[in-house]
DNA sequence: TCAAACTTTCAATAAGTACTGAAAATAATG
DNA sequence: CATTATTTTCAGTACTTATTGAAAGTTTGA
């Protein structure tokens, strides 16, 4: 079934920001980042403003946050006053920065807790149960944490190439 | 610095909660899947609601979607007339079932958009950037998919032992 | 140095999501 | 089969998060 590319672009938007959303990501953010991700030049607030029917505060702040997380450059253009924005297309930095930026917000903060917690002295049933999942969670937290710190520094493309065989 | 069992649960189920709502889950449904967790023994609807401070039907449908998810199984005890809940303990288990339902629920519905997308003919500079960034998305989901199925279907510990040596 | 162009901030509000409580449905018991 | 225990549903409401719009701040260049 044959699609043009308005539909497509519209289709792609519509589902990147659903799919951040079910993740825990602003939506528009997400939109955002998918129209920079499929736009050959390089566009300013206004232009997003436009394209997403979004006020000018929503895409300032939203753009400022894909900046944060490494997805969104920021581009000058001579004889230009204003801003204009780029999307890193490199798919893997993409999704090296998406694994670093979640891995610090998340992963980090779980580890320091887990390690608060395991203070707990195991000396009844409940906090030896108690005691056993912690450890069980610490366990695989430090062994994701070590394996997402090898994949950020593994700057290759292992991701197009065969993969499947390192699982066991 | 000591911690006792019961500060060390309300921080384990707190942040457990918070974990779950940062990545799009429920916040209660994390709550009652960290108690039951870390409980030696099955509970029933009313031990949650009383321990979370929630109502029935908040209680109810939260461990209706667990065990949807695969996380916690009902348990049926004699003499006992109400139904009593208890978390899969096995981390590697539990691991595997989110994978499983979250790339159910997300993965497979993008590469579906994806394919849908990929139709768009690139005729014209704006559709090449397009069918490009599409392209790389697809090559990217479809070895995620794929490297998911594997370790899905790696039923080992795999994740206790050496994961590092994998990447590259 | 001033005015225009543009960006940032944030209080108010809108939109989205989750929770309650009560009623309906279901299941077990005498 | 009627009573009671328990579970489920869902409309209304509360809570959380996202967005607007207007005002303040900043930068540029005439």
């Amino acid at each position: 079934m044959e699609m043009t590319l308005d539909e497509g672009k519209e289709k792609f938007i519509q589902s990147w920001g659903t799919l951040g959303s079910n993740w825990g990501i602003n939506r528009t953010m997400a939109q955002i980042h998918a129209l920079l991700l499929i736009s050959p030049e390089s566009l300013c607030a206004e232009d997003i403003r436009q394209e997403l029917q979004i006020s000018m505060g929503n895409a300032n702040m939203n753009l400022r946050a894909l900046i944060d997380w490494g997805l969104v450059y920021k581009k000058l253009k001579s004889g230009e006053r204003k801003e204009f924005f780029v999307a890193e297309k490199d798919m893997w930095v993409v999704i090296r920065q998406i694994i670093t930026h979640r891995k610090k917000k998340e992963l980090e903060p779980m580890i320091k807790v887990l390690d608060e917690i395991s203070s707990v002295q195991p000396n009844s049933e409940e906090s030896e149960a108690f005691c056993k999942v912690i450890r069980d969670i610490q366990l695989f937290s430090s062994k994701a944490d070590s394996t997402l710190d090898t994949l950020i520094k593994a700057d290759s493309h292992w991701f197009v190439g065969t993969f499947m065989k390192m699982i066991k």
